[in-house]
DNA sequence: TTACAAAACGAAAGCGCTTCCATGTATAAG
DNA sequence: CTTATACATGGAAGCGCTTTCGTTTTGTAA
């Protein structure tokens, strides 16, 4: 038999307060004096107590959980930004619930109304174009809604400019001699993955290229999945329409480690006869010496949760959008011609 | 204002009947004469009432939700498993959380006793070799815990056997002339995806050759990650090495997608210079005319379901292991002699 | 020192369920 | 027709918290 848990009577009991004032504390209300605080709080760790979050939930008539619907790839990316979105709820003693979308009617059937979404106090959406596939583009449901990594008119919004990303990348790589290249990334889950992140960072980068004066033509542009292997495919394909060096802009940084892995398979020094640059500022990029655009992550999942914190605390304005800003970190795969480079 | 949801004693209102009997019908309660039972399953419908599940949740002394740990790829795979879980824990009126597992680190605190997994009935694990990541191999928890796609002797497991799956190829592929080939998955997330499955597959491929008098060079295996440009990878390798026809066994329909995809492109016919034999059986092979050996997903995720209610109610017996086989099912990509084949 | 507002606190009243116990009703046995 | 037994039911108690309300304590100004 394990032991029962301490509940909140027993901390009262051992510090000798009464529940309210334990149950203060664990909120954190303001009106506790700093020392009974202390006690509360020594007897709280002496017992080894938590509180049951269960009951938190049906006193307090709300869930103190969200869901998070994200879409199943790119697991780097999504375990960053769940640690932004963390680290703000969790000040908040909030729970966060997962909610991968396998598939469109398991969508469906996360935001029907006796499903677990449903039942919590707000949605965090990290998935671009999502809401294409609901009526009317709204999510079904009363609770706040705020998107992350994403954009949209009707919703509090996080997200990344990813078309000024690609501008940035064809700034930097316009130094350079050589043609140009682009891998675009291209999810495939059927509408749900309606990913214009791909598109939006590669159409930047053909507008910062023209600017510059220098040329992307179409058969330049490789579309691929999401993987390293289909770097490795976009290089290949590059070397059978041109030779070195090859300039090249990878939508995302795992593209860009197929193409780093297949250049060595062919022999060719990065840096040379490949520039390399690509997306996201993973952490695994510096070493390998991949230059990347940095994406702040982990502060976009941040400001997120704290959007829809506010809209759960009440907040009643019309949507805020957070626009971030990547930044170009420049490491030896664009052999700069001096340190970082500067605007 | 939404309007506040009706509650139990509404509901017992409506229907002339005390809450006792209401929650009698919620939860399936053998004493309610069936026709009180109708009465108050139309006072629901018309309340528009569902239970409050965290009210539940205090009197019940459970949380009446399962965590289900998972890793983040092969979508369609888990879509399935969940599938089958769902099913079963759905009769039961249980919930499921999902906690895919980006990283180690935050394996570690979902595991962790203040986290929402802790929280749970039960743990179902759908992870080969995360136990190894763990002191003693053992989950800290004292919840039950099953195993599903993945065996082990300390708990409850259902899986596939996956050897077995290897032999059955090795079976069927052994019909044909020309060399043989293998494309074994390999998982990368460090050792969180200590993965074996592939291993066992091939491992259980070559054996089934070398009793067939097939031979398998180690240079024919080529290790992929888990994604269709590995496969395209794959072949592009085995046809520098050999000439066709090749007897290709893909460990996952999702490789051999992309062995389809290569053939096409290098004008390779399908069932003849290339054989190709898929693992999985995913829905789309039909369309694909893809030959696999379909693993009983969705029953293998009932199954580890049932094991684990099992338990929640109170069984306490040694561990079980349920064993499932993997079925062959021939079409064009690997042409057969007759109709579908007989053992 | 007294007077009074503000801050700190204890305890009671829920939150919406499950479960238990007492009561009532129908059926079987005597 | 009575007594025993099972089944069906209503309602109170209780799950572990939050929150409100009223009381006590503290701090501050007169």
């Amino acid at each position: 038999m394990a032991k029962r848990k301490p509940t909140i009577h027993e901390v009262a009991h051992l510090a000798k307060v009464g529940i309210g004032t334990v149950s203060r504390v664990l909120n954190n209300h303001p009106s506790v004096r700093p020392e009974t605080r202390e006690r509360v709080l020594a007897a709280m760790s002496s017992l080894g107590y938590s509180p049951n979050p269960h009951a938190r939930r049906v006193a307090g008539g709300r869930s103190y959980t969200i869901s998070l619907i994200l879409p199943v790839i790119s697991t780097e990316f999504y375990n960053r930004l769940l640690e932004g979105i963390e680290q703000v709820l969790s000040e908040a003693r909030y729970e966060i619930a997962l909610f991968p979308i396998f598939s469109p009617p398991r969508l469906q059937r996360y935001l029907e109304s006796r499903s677990l979404a449903y039942q919590t106090d707000g949605l965090l959406v990290a998935s671009q174009g999502l809401a294409h596939l609901l009526p009317d583009q709204k999510f079904p449901t009363e609770r706040p809604v705020v998107l992350v990594d994403a954009y949209s008119p009707r919703y509090d919004s996080a997200y990344v400019d990813n078309r000024l990303g690609g501008r940035m990348a064809a700034q930097h790589l316009a130094q350079f001699s050589g043609e140009m290249f682009a891998i675009q990334m291209q999810e495939e889950l059927d509408e749900l993955m309606r990913n214009t992140v791909g598109q939006e960072r590669v159409a930047g980068f053909r507008e910062g290229l023209r600017q510059a004066g220098r040329k992307l033509p179409d058969s330049h542009v490789f579309i691929s999945r999401f993987s390293a292997e289909g770097g490795r495919l976009a290089l290949q394909h590059f070397m059978r329409q041109s030779k070195p060096p090859y300039n090249i802009f990878a939508g995302a940084d795992l593209l860009a480690l197929g193409v780093l892995e297949e250049a060595e398979r062919q022999g060719l020094k990065v840096g040379e006869q490949v520039r390399l640059l690509g997306f996201d500022g993973h952490p695994w990029t510096a070493t390998k010496g991949l230059s990347t655009l940095a994406q702040p992550i982990e502060e976009m999942g941040a400001e997120a949760a704290r959007l829809l914190m506010d809209r759960i605390r009440g907040y009643k304005g019309s949507p805020r959008a957070k626009r971030f800003e990547p930044t170009l970190i420049v490491r030896k795969s664009t052999q700069p011609p001096q340190g970082v480079y500067a605007d």
